[in-house]
DNA sequence: GGGAATATTCCC
DNA sequence: GGGAATATTCCC
């Protein structure tokens, strides 16, 4: 078995980390992988006829055997949060047998598909999670419209304190702003998390269909996917 | 060396978690404080004169012989890593020597005060971060911090530079608060609207008066008199 | 020094 | 199974 398997991140990634090519699997699916197709420990860990899901035959060996030669604990419970956390599920077979579709025997190339489950992942629809790209850059809207270089200390003077003022007033905007969002966040959150809404296939207000930009309606099918998947699997 | 410090919490908190006198100080603070204490290690790492900052004199045996003793890994940078994010740092004298106010020697129940740094700890302001005292209203978050009457035409036109940086970096930031929040808006809208109707017409659907289950429209309402509030405010 | 991804622990 | 805090790694 390689224990050579570097933790290396090894990832070509944008600015905003959304599923992206990997030229490297995380070090967990890797390690895991070449240790269900190790040979030498089938009868602790291994996999199904198939190959497509993988059984843990011994978990006391597991976590007391080979766990410890890969990762930085010796407990089969974190083992298994972190296949949850890739995306894992246990298959009902009475057995401690894992599947996901991405991992396969033969397939480690696959496992740059497995998209690690993020923090706030079952809480947002995925298109608000990425504070996207160019900011509405008003920034100046204050500064620019004023000239950049005063003349005198007065005039200096002058602007210093206007833009102290400008400056406590954006604070205070800000404040508001993120505490109205953090609002709306709480309620979409709670609406997500406890029933489940009727999804109506088409965006419609007052009953008139809406011609949404490409943005917001890229936004809203992937909310209503979201919500069509959580209605679906309660 | 006391080798069995417990990995646990310990910790008396509320929903929020802000500010919360806990039991036990976190694992990683405990370690090192009784890392510094021990006389045994005392040419590796050790208290200054004064016991208000500690020394490490060797980091290479630090990492090599103590720190895997305690933590899983050997890395002095990573023991570097955890200091920082609890607020230590690193003392001007030459040497790695790290300061925090409420680590000191013998006093290891100062370390239930120290706070770990939160991952959004530095993107927030501070008015928003810890919802503490009569805080709340820190126009002059910036501004305070800096001696409010410069004395020269030069200083004056430091903080005038200064102001103009923070005053860019809150428009940048209120532009993508507002932005998220108009997009919540929308979504809440549009879901808001499409269960409405849903709801509207479930009478004349299929010629069936349904009845929702009272918890449904418990929820319903509530949501929709919330959304109302904000929306009205905005 | 610190942002951010991943890993580990603890708890529900 | 997963939320969330803490720990470790990697990178700027």
């Amino acid at each position: 078995m390689n224990k050579e398997v570097c933790m290396k991140h090894a990832c070509v990634k944008s600015a905003s980390s959304e599923h992206v090519k990997r030229a490297t699997p995380p070090s967990f699916l890797l390690k895991t992988h070449t240790l269900v197709e190790d040979p030498e420990t089938n009868d602790i860990i291994s996999w199904n006829d198939q190959g497509n899901t993988f059984i843990v035959w011994r978990p006391v060996e597991l976590a007391r055997d080979l766990i410890p030669t890969l990762f930085k604990h010796s407990n089969f419970s974190s083992f298994v949060r972190q296949l949850n956390t890739y995306g894992f599920r246990k298959v009902a077979s009475g057995r401690w047998e894992f599947h996901n579709n991405m991992f396969r025997r033969g397939e480690s190339r696959l496992l740059c598909e497995i998209q690690r489950r993020k923090a706030w992942a079952s809480k947002l629809p995925p298109s608000l999670v990425k504070t996207t790209t160019k900011e509405s850059n008003d920034h100046q809207r204050f500064s620019s419209s004023v000239p950049s270089s005063p003349s005198s200390y007065v005039s200096l003077s002058y602007e210093n304190k206007r833009l102290k003022r400008e400056n406590g007033a954006l604070c205070l905007e800000l404040a508001s702003t993120k505490k109205k969002c953090s609002e709306l966040l709480n309620l979409v959150a709670f609406h997500l998390n406890s029933k489940k809404m009727v999804v109506d296939q088409r965006p419609k207000l007052f009953g008139v269909r809406l011609e949404l930009p490409r943005e917001k309606r890229r936004v809203h099918e992937e909310f209503s996917e979201n919500m069509s998947a959580l209605s679906s699997q309660s």
